[in-house]
DNA sequence: AGAGGCGATGTTATACTATATCAACCCCGA
DNA sequence: TCGGGGTTGATATAGTATAACATCGCCTCT
């Protein structure tokens, strides 16, 4: 699968798709897609960034939504936990899912500069659970996050 | 490479060994080796497993060697640029090499019960880099860590 | 209608992780 | 002897995350 997220493409556009997506999981599955988790899902994907739960509340704060801690990161949980939304290890952040929908194990290009977030799906994966099936370990959730230079930083360098 | 953690050994050896080619790089790389540094390395070599900047500090505080989070820090801040360890990003925490001395961009695997953790070296970077290079990304840093049950929760779960 | 359960939200407080800053010290070489 | 680089000591603060409990709205069962 090809890594999304550094070509240019029309953003209104992958904003709707993606609050659809997760409008139609919600209500095919008896969850409930609430005014903040749909905001928050909303701002991910207007920025295809990571952005720090902190950064997140900010902007629930300006419009009423919400200004402790705890709804921020409730939100969060819940865009995480279905699949919306991933959480970037590496920079304590979160960005919205880039393939809505597909189960899969991400693995994240994040830009150092301008922090951006790439998803490249599953490939990565293949030589990681032939490692731990020979030491007899058995993976739940795993992690792939290279950190360093997007094309149009690259070249701006 | 075999991922190295989860058989049983003989520790003492992996400590002295781990203690004693940090010595010597430090030596021939004109790097001062001091008792925190040292000590910090020893504490993480005798766990084996992950440990969060303030679980050392507890040791080090409770032996005189400093009782500031910058202490603790700036020793594993030290640790890991000189690739003596490693930060488990997953959990805020670090980890000794277990390849010391080799140059590597290790992958985990972190046991959730018992905190062990076991690093596989290379091979799960291959596809990364290829899915990167499609991309025209540059990886500058990549964090591979896979979080699960070691061959002995797994018995005993 | 009332009782109870459930999940979401509001709010306060606090825990955990990490770094900025500046002063003091030590060793070494000019 | 002086100065510089790197290390350590110490204080303060920044940044990230969660515990705990009260409240509310909604649905259901009776």
């Amino acid at each position: 699968m090809h890594p999304i997220g550094f070509e240019s493409h029309d953003h209104r556009h992958c904003i709707a798709e993606g609050v659809s997506a997760a409008e139609a999981r919600c209500a095919e599955e008896g969850l409930q897609f609430t005014p903040v988790r749909r905001r928050v899902l909303e701002i991910l994907l207007e920025q295809h960034r990571a952005m720090g739960a902190y950064d997140i509340l900010e902007v629930l704060r300006a419009e009423g939504l919400g200004s402790q801690p705890p709804v921020a990161y409730r939100a969060l949980d819940f865009l995480v936990s279905h699949g919306f939304a991933h959480r970037i290890e590496r920079l304590n952040a979160f960005t919205a899912c880039a393939y809505p929908g597909a189960e899969h194990a991400p693995a994240f290009l994040i830009c150092r500069l301008c922090r951006t977030v790439a998803e490249a799906s599953a490939a990565p994966r293949a030589q990681l659970d032939k490692a731990a099936a020979e030491a007899g370990f058995l993976i739940e959730r795993a992690v792939i996050e290279a950190e360093g230079l997007c094309p149009d930083c690259r070249n701006a360098a």
